[in-house]
RNA sequence: GUUGCAUGCUGCUUCAUCGUUCUUUGCAAAAAGGAAAGGAAAGUCCGGACAAUACAGAGCACCGCAUCCCGAUAACAUCGGGACUUCCGAUAAAACGGAAUGAGAUAGUGCCACAGAAAAUAACUGCUAUUCAAAGUCCCCUUUAGGGGAUUUAGGGGUGGUGAGGGUGAAAACGUGCGGUAAGAGCGCACGGGUAAUUACAGAGAUGUAUUUACAGGGUAAACCUUGCAGAUUGUAAGCCCACGUAUAUCAACGCUUGAGUGCUGCUCGCACGAGUUGAGGGGUUGGGUGCAACAGGUAGUAAGCAAUUGCUAUCGCAGAUAAAUGAUGAGGGCUUUGAUUUAUUUCAGAGAACAGAAUCCGGCUUACAGGCAUGCAGCUUUU
């Protein structure tokens, strides 16, 4: 991937400049710029790695305040255009509130349903994305009260992600 | 054989595809290999380890505990062995078995559903004394309408006395008998029972037996509370380190060789260093590492002990996330169950799979739990 990065064009680097931070220039880590991101390279693999995953809890904090949102059947995807510390077009959180599902079993299961039903159909996304240079803050959150099938999720993901509009 | 209850153990499995976290090999990348939730990980109710802060002593508050003896343990409110009290079961009575039986209801306050007159001390009702009015009966006087006296009352009103008769309740003011009284009452007496204390004896002790004295006291302390005993507070988001960032933003105090402060120390003295130090306030980071996975550690064997448990030997390395990994999908095999089928749990088809997810770590307790296995008890049934 760091060779794919430095044969990028020029023009297109300098471009992408703002979407690193400070702290990206300081750790001099030219892999997590946006700008190397290849969806090529991404064909055929439906991994989920720690840098898709949205940690920062700023972030978050930032995402629900001033993030817009989308829902289907009880599944809501909040998002926000952000520049992020990763090549990746998106970073991705999955959250379950406590009131509808009391144990942690429960709230495991619907997060792990709706983790899996992102990693295997976000490629259409992740080039939507890119084709547009934008990065994008999500995150999925479901409001439903009973536990949902994998068809269901599936299908309520693909859905909100499809209903997503970038200005 | 079957059903139920109790206790203990167990807590489906294999493969494929696509992933996640940690880790090993590798300079690195690519890649390959290895490991990855529980008996309760839960509740956070106790006890510790670890850490920071505080600490002369005493008291208050708060929180917790509650029969006795011995033992186990790092420790405990836990565990083991034995004993006592109370209650329940069992029995003719015991023996025996079981128990969320365990300071105080005689310090005080509160509460006691429904029913019942009434749930704690009074009222109602009843009983009873007295009185007023009324009515009846009898007698007397004047007279034909009244007056006076006596006496009576399952009825009415007033003033007292009385306490458990009211049969409802989980529980009704010690029980039975005699006396006593206007009527009654532990008001008195006899016998019996209860509570508290004294003394004696038995016991290691809880406690038991006897004796004497006093008392009348419904239940509830898992309602507050009282007594005794024990306890510093906080909680791994603790704490430590690094990076980032501001050092002359600003304000205050002390000090600049007449010595602020720092180091040594628990403190004082003393010695050394010595020009800044401390506080407020503002700004910045809200990242990474460590804590943090080797132990009161697991497994097996063996020895000691009634047991809890402990010693010794061998062997194993067994989660480490942080918007939080340990997964998703498909197929098969076992298991349970339903329907059909068969000599046959033989075959076919469908359905189902509990409670529940590490968050610093251990020891307990409590609560949840489908199915399976083992043991014990009880009921029913079959055979002998």
């Amino acid at each position: 991937m760091e060779e794919k990065f430095l044969h990028a064009e020029e023009p297109e680097a300098e471009r992408n400049l703002r979407f690193q931070t400070r702290s990206d220039l300081n750790s001099t880590s030219a892999a997590k710029s946006f700008a190397g991101f290849d969806s090529a390279q991404l064909q055929g693999k439906f991994t989920f790695a720690a840098e898709e995953k949205l940690k920062s809890k700023k972030l978050i904090e930032q995402l629900f305040k001033e993030g817009k949102s989308v829902s289907t059947n009880g599944f809501t995807l909040v998002y926000l255009v952000q520049p992020l510390r990763t090549f990746y077009p998106a970073q991705a959180g999955f959250s379950v509130p406590k009131r509808n599902f009391k144990h942690a079993v429960d709230r495991n299961r619907v997060k792990r349903l709706m983790r899996e039903a992102y990693r295997l159909n976000k490629l259409p996304f992740y080039e939507k994305l890119a084709a547009r240079q934008k990065q994008l803050a999500v995150m999925f959150v479901y409001k439903g009260k009973a536990l949902p099938t994998y068809e269901a999720t599936t299908k309520a993901i693909v859905h909100c992600m499809n209903r997503i509009s970038i200005a």
